[in-house]
DNA sequence: CGCTGCGTTGAGACTACTCAATATCCGTGG
DNA sequence: CCACGGATATTGAGTAGTCTCAACGCAGCG
């Protein structure tokens, strides 16, 4: 498939792993499918849903969550373009969260099918699909310490400079900038705090020059200082070199 | 391997998918090398450790845990037996945690090598390797919204219908009972609250007879109570059938 | 039989929460 | 081009949940 986003999914794979063979890589551009459009906060995949196809995000912001009966949501996961949002609906039975998205998006379909016939016949591809998925933990683990141990203001420190260098990745920050589309009350749920806290954590970076974010722009003023407080060790995200 | 816990492991796998193979079974036994015993509170492997085994857990209680530099301690996942704790290590890099023992534990290696043959030649094993890694992470994401979004009370309820369920699958768990060997503190460090307040919760469950625990055995006397206090839905552990 | 680790209790402090009001931004239609 | 409405951000005030510190009891173990 000919599509921008797909040479940032593989671009992203090769900054994981560059042994990756022109076959390997035909192989995995095969995966993909049709093209779908999904406007924004529109669920993508629903909790207790069966797939028959994983879907890889193009272009846009998507999140995976977790509702309770009486409405409180985490969110349990970000993706910027170039990320499989559900890619362990392939192995796995039944979804355990819903996906949603929180900008227009554009996704590529990967029929489970076609993702079992790649797997058999290509290990390595296999492996690096999976590796993703452990990427996806890692963080996972990263955002579990940020919430049960780390205060709000680390934990929100480190949230930025992760997604600083899953974004510089793919080309869609630089120099400390980048478009950042969520809402102040849906970041607070991915950092399973209150809005009006994380509000006041916001102004608490803003005053201090590290980070500041208006008008669904961020920019990181202070990346030292940002790091420092969230103790930020890019380690997890499986890179080869570490951007900055 | 002739070994009891590598029973357990297969058993496991089989609640998930019982369409394995007796050939696709050996191979998975084959995957063993040598067997090792750690005692107690050792690390069986630390971040960013480069390994060249997984280890499958055979006999005893482990966990996951990331630290933070003055000390905080996160643990990030609990083990049983017939768990992989660290699986993910074949296809990822470095270590983004460490994981130690909380009891002496038996554990059988699982060369990297092996691994990497194994699922070359099975893809049906290596889909089911990918699996056993993808319920761990579910599992991380309910641990994840425990911390973030539930209360102390009700994400300890959930914690320990979790293990209940896990355990009841590998016959370690019985009408309600189940040997538990880990400390208050080590509790309060999955959880991500204070020693102190874990041991509120754990009087408040007593009191309202719904879970016991005493001297290392814990008793869940109303799992109707818990349940519906934990919120607790199943589906993540991907089983076919839930006990109870 | 005295450590030592673990569990329990109390008190006071602090982080983060809720509720509620107000301000600001942005898109839309008049 | 401006007025309006709705969503988002900000502020204030009071509160609930959880934390820290510190002391004490108990049990197992050397």
């Amino acid at each position: 498939m000919e599509e921008p986003g797909v040479d940032i999914w593989v671009r992203n794979i090769r900054r994981r792993d560059n042994t990756l063979t022109a076959d390997e890589e035909g192989a995995m551009r095969g995966v993909l499918s049709e093209l779908i459009e999904v406007p924004a906060d529109r669920d993508v995949v629903r909790e207790h849903d069966r797939q028959r196809h994983s879907h890889l995000l193009l272009e846009g912001w998507a999140g995976r969550y977790i509702t309770l009966a009486d409405g409180r949501r985490q969110i349990v996961g970000l993706h910027v373009p170039g990320d499989f949002v559900d890619l362990h609906s392939f192995p796995l039975q039944v979804m355990d969260h819903s996906v949603a998205t929180f900008t227009p998006c554009r996704i590529a379909m990967a029929p489970h099918e076609r993702l079992r016939v790649v797997t058999a016949s290509h290990p390595h591809v296999a492996r690096l699909l999976w590796l993703s998925t452990l990427i996806d933990a890692a963080i996972l683990r990263q955002w579990l310490v940020g919430s049960g141990k780390r205060t709000a203001l680390e934990q929100t420190a480190h949230l930025f400079c992760e997604l600083y260098v899953r974004l510089e990745l793919t080309g869609r920050a630089e120099q400390g900038r980048f478009a950042f589309p969520l809402s102040q009350s849906e970041v607070a749920d991915c950092l399973g705090i209150s809005a009006v806290h994380a509000n006041r954590v916001f102004q608490e970076l803003r005053s201090t020059e590290t980070l500041s974010w208006r008008g669904r722009q961020v920019e990181i003023r202070n990346w030292d200082a940002l790091t420092t407080i969230a103790e930020f060790d890019p380690t997890y995200l499986n890179l080869f070199d570490i951007p900055r």
